[in-house]
DNA sequence: CTATATTAACTTCCATGGAAGCTAGTACTC
DNA sequence: GAGTACTAGCTTCCATGGAAGTTAATATAG
């Protein structure tokens, strides 16, 4: 097939709204999505696409950096989930350890996903469980020798890799982005009370 | 269980490095992101982790966006592949049609998924399929009736959505970001050539 | 103490997507 | 026009993750 689809992080966070584009454009297409919202407003000239101009390149941008990170990951034989829990236990300081339940909820997933990453990485000699002394129901994940230099290596290999990534914005293009994803993160978690512009309920 | 995830993007992009974080401090860390790196500082104070505050944050962003836009989709009983699809179909202009091959180049996704994205969006009767005349092998997707009608109403409420995310932003933060997004990836796209600061090359 | 509820991890089942191979139709070459 | 290569879509198999249910341990009420 060989398409030119650029690593397609997995799923999720890809397509916005169909991401499409290049549609016959083979000139300069300026941008893929501005190929989109050029598409949108000749079919539904009644529509205000202009959204997308900011929420489709955050997804797109996001998902080729992630693109670029997972390159670094498999270099050292792990996939991105893999790479979350060891560095959440190696994060934790010594004896790098935490219970599965922590990390589920740190690393945004299901127990039941948390469960299958550490039977992965417990196969592979990375990490090691044992029931905890007080309760009998608790377990703890432990970095292992080799996982703690595993993840100490590949830590560091990932952090050169994001500022290699980083290394194209000025610094302050990179301060001015981190407030604005900040601010912006902060209003959505905050809810109600910061809202800018009165927006319309999506309701339908 | 009841964990306090936030509908965590299926996968990928959740993470950067871990995500992790409010491991203790309830009163005001700050942000997920700034706690996480106040950890790697403790543990590896030989590391810069100043990258993560513009990359993990970006990352946690599009996940929070995308669960938000989700809602809008599941509303209509689609998945976000789903959904893709039938906005790339409609995008296309009467008659609405497009070959799978095409649509699985722009939604981002191989042709194995593309083909059972059409599955489910036949077996729902909103899609058709048939060959082409030039060519035998060839197919073609169309939307049906009940698909373009599904998707026009599922795409304004989309777009309102997009309106209410965005309304949390001023409009000169909105230009700023697009503008800061969009250059971006295009020094990724473009490569060599645009890079400001001399990155460090990943390798080892 | 017994019954019930809660909690933590695990298990099962299902949906999604990627990789690689398969099939059928088409295009070139000699 | 036979043989080879290519192309487009499909199929098979596998990995991952979510949802919901199960199991075992603990806590609480009567």
């Amino acid at each position: 097939m060989n398409q030119e689809r650029e690593q397609a992080a997995d799923t999720g966070m890809t397509a916005d709204i169909g991401v499409s584009a290049d549609t016959g454009m083979t000139s300069a297409p300026a941008d893929h999505v501005a190929a989109i919202q050029a598409e949108w407003r000749r079919e539904r000239p009644d529509l205000d696409v202009s959204p997308q101009a900011v929420i489709g390149r955050l997804h797109r941008l996001a998902a080729r950096l992630t693109a670029e990170l997972r390159v670094v990951y498999e270099r050292f034989g792990l996939g991105e989930g893999e790479f979350d829990v060891l560095a959440a236990l190696r994060r934790a300081g010594a004896p790098f350890e935490r219970a599965p339940g922590e990390l589920a909820a740190h690393t945004m997933v299901t127990t039941g996903a948390m469960t299958k990453r550490i039977d992965r990485l417990e196969r592979a000699g990375l990490v090691s469980r044992r029931r905890t002394e007080e309760d009998g129901r608790g377990r703890m994940v432990a970095l292992t020798e080799a996982g703690r230099r595993l993840i100490d290596e590949a830590f560091a290999a990932h952090m050169r890799n994001e500022h290699r990534l980083l290394g194209l914005l000025a610094g302050e293009e990179r301060q001015a982005l981190e407030k604005l994803l900040t601010d912006w993160q902060e209003r959505l978690d905050g809810g109600t009370g910061h809202r800018i512009q009165k927006a319309t309920e999506d309701g339908g």
